[in-house]
This record gives structure tokens, sequence and C-alpha cells, in this order.
RNA sequence: AGAGAGGUGGCCGAGUGGUCGAAGGCGCACGCUUGGAAAGCGUGUAUACACCAAAAGUGUAUCGAGGGUUCGAAUCCCUUCCUCUCUGCCA
């Protein structure tokens, strides 16, 4: 979320900002800077007060040691008024902190200069694409056809088990599933990302520190019992490390690369377009994540797409990067390129990986911050990608890579996998 | 899951109702000392918010979290989370 000062203080440049997200953030700024304008006068009235109760109960306190009950007796009475008002403006303060931080909770980042004005989807803009597109025979199958012809995903089965959208993969699929995240990993580590390993449940608190929570509950599969979320993407939890932390600053960067299944329920997304591995409520992804400077974490964002752009460069897939327009942002996003790549078999451009630049809007609800060489606190940035998201990729490996004979396993897989062919 | 013991600053650790934001130590920073280092000595060493044009300064809150008792809570009571020990269960 971002700073209530930096709102009230850059108010026209914010809403400015905002509206390329298509946004109008006229009303909600204005309720803001009476509410904080109110927030400050209440604080500081119980402040006051508290100030001179807290006086009194010093005096209380020296009275009685020297034995001066009688008058101690008597300034307790004063305190007595300000007992009520104290409560009564506590709870006002509480209840309009707590407005604040709603408002706070609604309003989106701030798109960096870059990001184009946009209405739809259609107004991304290509900033890259790896040439052309490759053209299977009209007897090339869609995924979920290879899947079954060389049962290597059980949809079925995953529906028997638990429900739509939890595949079964089965010997060599499981095996290519498991190869592409070691690869995916490998590859990461070896460009310096720290590899860690993550809960793949989390408590409230992580989750309102990236920022799934409140707004996006209905998102997150809930355990109850436990008051715990299922992760949506290991960006939850490796994020989380961070929450509560004041770094030094030459601890900075932070680059750190977890593997986990993702959970999502994906509520209201039915229909052909989801068909096969397409979307899915449990998925495999690698992610990466990385805590910045501020005056660096745009360069780190370009480092982040060029290692991405390796690692499809490295599978020899199709693909294409997007700069999200304003409408496509994502809400904690200052700047994402969408990775997507081609399907030849669906004809269709499917997103793998999505790479963002939250600059300082998770950081600031995560309160990771870092100490700069003055002694200074400031809000670290956080940036997060896809390294990469493991369905859609497998789905496009099977079917650029279908042959009469089998599905040819592109050629640096094969180390990992130990075959080269799926029939 | 049951019984017990705990959770204090970057770390260790004192504090069981009254100048306690918190002794002492370690660590860290700066200075003195030294040819240089170590040792020694001295000084400093949390965060958020508010007041102030700003700095200085002042105020408020924070001793796992939330609530309560009290003029006053790190200290007493309740709830909750976490850690440790024992028992149970288990990969």
């Amino acid at each position: 979320m971002l700073k209530v000062s930096y709102i009230i203080e850059n108010k026209k440049q914010v809403i400015n900002a905002l509206s390329k997200r298509n946004f109008d953030a006229t009303k909600i700024i204005g309720e803001l800077e009476d509410y904080n304008s109110q927030r400050k006068k209440i604080q500081s009235k119980l402040e006051n007060i508290l100030s001179k109760s807290n006086k009194i109960s010093k005096e209380i306190g020296e009275l009685i040691k020297s034995g001066n009950k009688d008058q101690a007796d008597k300034i307790k009475e004063q305190t007595a008024k300000f007992k009520e008002t104290t409560k009564e403006l506590n709870s006002e303060l509480i209840s309009i902190k707590d407005k604040i931080l709603d408002l706070l909770y609604k309003i989106p980042n701030i798109p960096n200069e870059s990001v184009p004005v946009g209405k739809g989807e259609e107004d991304n803009v290509e900033v890259y694409n790896s040439g052309n597109l490759p053209k299977l025979d009209s007897s090339a199958l869609p995924h979920w056809d290879l899947a079954k012809k060389y049962d290597i995903i059980d949809f079925k089965l995953g529906n028997k088990i638990t429900g739509s959208g939890f595949p079964v993969y089965k010997g060599m699929g499981a095996k290519l599933q498991r190869s592409l995240i070691t690869f995916f990993l490998d590859l990461n580590t070896n460009a310096g990302y720290n590899e860690v390993q993550i809960p793949y449940l989390v408590n409230e608190d992580s989750g309102i520190g990236t920022g799934q929570l409140p707004d996006k509950d209905g998102q997150m599969y809930h355990i109850e019992k436990d008051n715990l979320y299922l992760i949506p993407t290991a960006e939850v939890p490796a994020t989380n490390i961070f929450r509560d932390v004041i770094l030094n600053e030459e601890d900075l960067p932070k680059s750190i690369t977890s593997f986990s299944p993702c959970f999502r329920r994906e509520a209201g997304s039915y229909g052909a377009h989801v068909r096969g591995l397409n979307r899915l409520h449990q998925f495999d992804k690698v992610e990466i994540i990385r805590v910045e400077h501020p005056e660096k974490s745009h360069h780190a964002l370009e480092e982040m797409v060029e290692h991405v752009k390796s690692i499809i460069d490295k599978l020899g897939l199709p693909y294409r990067i997007l700069k999200l327009c304003g409408f496509d942002l994502g809400f904690s996003s200052a700047l994402t390129y969408d990775f997507e790549v081609y399907s030849a078999a669906q004809k269709k451009w499917l997103e793998v990986s999505s790479v963002s630049n939250c600059e300082s809007y998770q950081s600031n609800r995560l309160k990771l911050r870092y100490r700069n060489s003055d002694g200074n606190i400031e809000l670290a940035h956080t940036l997060n990608g896809s390294a990469l998201a493991l369905p859609r990729i497998f789905a496009t490996i099977i079917e650029n890579c279908q042959t009469e004979k089998g599905i040819v396993i592109p050629e640096i897989l094969v180390p990992y996998t130990g075959f080269s062919m799926i029939n």
C-alpha cells in the first residue's frame, strides 16, 4: 500500500498516475485527507490527556512514597475524568485508523511512468518476440489429447481424488514435471538466487503482507480451523521472510528462488479457455524474488527479464514479452512484463511468467526497510517473477514437440529426464 | 493431544505494582590511547506516530499479540500465538 503522507503530499500526481489504471482516486483521496486530519486532531488530544494523567500518576507515586496518603487520594479524584475521555478518544482513534487502512487497501500501486495507458489487454505492448512461430500439421493434437494418448497426465483421476483442476501426472509426465522443476531451480541458483523451501500454508499476517488479504481472500483456500491459507504462489511465504525486517544497506540486494505448488480457487473461471493445463487449482511454479535498493530496482527488473528470457530460450519455445498496460497491471505492481509462449497446437499465446517491480508498495505493508548510509530508515523495493510456471510450459513443450514417433524432449532437459522421447 | 516451564532491546540477561524505554554484559559506531594492532578508557547505540517551516527538542505508544484490573502494569487477571521439557501419537 501507499503511504498516507505520500498520497496527501503528492495528491495530483497520484490521481493522475492512477488514472492510467482507469482508477479514479479523487474521491478516495479526499476521504483519506479528511480522516487523516481527524486522526491527527484526535491523536493530539488523546496524547495531551495521557501526558497529563501520566504526570499525575507520577506525583501520586511520589506522594505515597513520602507517606502523604491523604494528598494522594485527593489527586486521584482528578484523574477520574481523564479515564472516560481517554477511553472514548482511544476507540475513536482506533476506528479512524481502521477506516484509513481500509481506504489504503483499496488504492492500487502507482504505475511506473513507462506503463502504457490502456483499456484492456489488447493495449499491452509487445516489447520482444523470439522469432518465427512453428506450424504443426493439421493432425497435431492439443496437450489434453496428447496427455491421454501417452498416458502422462490423468485429469479424470484428479477429478476422482480431489476435483477438477487437480491433475495427476503419471510416468514420463511426472518425470518431465520433476525435471522442469529441477532445471529451473538450477538455472536460478546459477544466476545467484538463493534457493529456499518455504511453507505451503501461511498465516493471516503473511497474506496481508504481500497483499492477498484482505481484498483477495476469496482466491485462496482457507483452512478455517487453524486460520491458515494455502499459498497461491511462493511469492507469499518467500517475500514474508522479510516482513518486519530492517536490513542494512550493504545487505541489499536479496535474491531468492523457491519452488512450490500453488493453490488457487479461481472462483468463477470456467469454460473452454481453462481446458487441460491452461488453468488449474493446483500447479507447480518456481519463483524468483528480489529485495532491492530503490535506485536499483528497475535495473533489477531488467535483469530478471533477461534471466527469464534465457530460460525459455534454452527450452527453444517461441515466446513474446508484453509490457502490461495500466488496465492489466496487477494491483500491487508498478511495472510488469508478461511472458507468453506460443502453443502451436492450440494456436494460442499462454502466459508462463509475470515479472513485476512492486517498488515500495509491498514493503510498506511488510514493513520491509533498510538503513541507508546516513542512518535513515527507508522502504526497500520488492520484485518477483515466475521462473517459471510449469503447466503451460509443459503443455507447450508436448504440443510443439510432437512428432509422428512421439514427443521429442528438448535436448537441454534430457540430462534431467533421462529419456529423449515420450512414446 | 495432555501436564509443566517460559516469551524482555541486534544478542545474552536483570527486573513481580510507582521517575522502567527498561540495570548489567556482549556486539556495533565514533573518539582517546598506540609506531600499528589488541587491551584499556570515554561517548553513543530501538521503532512508529504526533507537535514544530525545519533542525534541536518535546510528547505518546511499544517488554510475543489482544483485552482487563489500577491513579499507575514488563510486573496482577483473562484470551490467544509461539518456544522448551515430559507423556502420548506419528513420517
